[in-house]
DNA sequence: TGGGTCATGTAACCTGTTACATGATTAG
DNA sequence: CTAATCATGTAACAGGTTACATGACCCA
């Protein structure tokens, strides 16, 4: 998976490994987060698969860095990837996993565990509004403006996701609370 | 995360590799999967912590099977897993990586590429709304009301999820639309 | 006699995570 | 002087996927 999204970065451009796992944090992270070492590794099989080639560039007062370039056998890959149809509906979450099997936790513990999931909803908004993924250092390797439109469609469905994720955990909690005032004598009338 | 999963299905009662395998299809499927193999390779490990013990029974007429039953020390690291807090709020969307570098495909093929989601996404509520998570296999296993309420909650998100997505899709082949009318001579006002 | 259910797995592989490791330059 | 940025990775482990493998019984 990751190997793809590289080749797609690798498609806009030559650029090193820190360049990608940089491009990654600033504007990808919200539905993929790249670890450094995973990249590094994923580079050595796109070569060894001969969708790139490296070149060693040296700097003066930094260090070397290795450049990556697509080559045609790269592209076409992307372009396989792309085509292939394998992007099945479903949702693997091992947060609902978790879910599932809250019942051998007490109701107090479980309008925590939902306070706190809302909690880190709310922060990931308020992290997005500051820091919205970085529209000018993306728009500085994608250029073509008809490009852009998915990356902006892949953002829309973060805000969409988080949207509806908060309105889940608010109904989750509503429906745990209403249990807790039954449990303590039905205060729900006074 | 499986281990759990498997580790929490056990606390409900004691059960075979088989039956966990159909409690994941019949129950759990929509947000996990669990491969068959996977599952027994798991109990091993399992069994090999001390979290379970397993003990044959003959049966006649069919294969003998291994009845894994959960340890104190399996209901201590179900608790412990419950409680630890590490869900982090995120969506690692391989959906997402593929749309974030569609602009490498022809808006035709985008708009089929969307309206293959679509169709996957009506497939599924139908397929839900026939068969939805087996409730009556599932109330057998679990019987405390109190706790089916979590299950209800993962079917719950289940269902904002899907109209929600549904509703993305859409917004998405409609962007699509209007720039092909665009492309094609600016229809629209007819 | 052919397909479904019951019931068990192994082996190889791929992908992602965690921890560790190095080292120069530059800005505060 | 110290922290950040630039730049590279290795090793071990954890978790999930794919392919393969076996075998009896029961129902149509």
């Amino acid at each position: 998976m990751l190997k793809h999204g590289i080749l797609g970065l690798l498609n806009y451009g030559s650029m090193t490994g820190y360049d990608i796992v940089h491009i990654f944090k600033d504007s990808l992270s919200y539905f993929w987060n790249a670890q450094t070492s995973q990249v590094y590794r994923e580079l050595q099989t796109i070569k060894k698969n001969g969708w790139a080639a490296d070149e060693t560039v040296e700097q003066d007062g930094k260090p070397d860095k290795k450049v990556f370039t697509i080559t045609d056998s790269g592209r076409a890959e992307l372009k396989r990837w792309l085509t292939e149809d394998n992007v099945e509906f479903g949702i693997r979450s091992p947060l609902m996993m978790k879910v599932f099997f809250r019942g051998e936790c007490s109701l107090d513990e479980n309008i925590d565990f939902f306070e706190k999931l809302q909690n880190d909803s709310y922060a990931f908004d308020y992290k997005m509004s500051l820091s919205p993924p970085d529209t000018k250092k993306y728009a500085e390797i994608i250029k073509d403006p008809m490009k852009a439109l998915y990356w902006k469609m892949t953002i829309e469905y973060g805000m969409m996701y988080s949207k509806m994720y908060r309105q889940w955990v608010e109904n989750c909690i509503r429906q745990l609370e209403e249990l807790k005032y039954e449990d303590t004598g039905d205060q729900r009338k006074s």
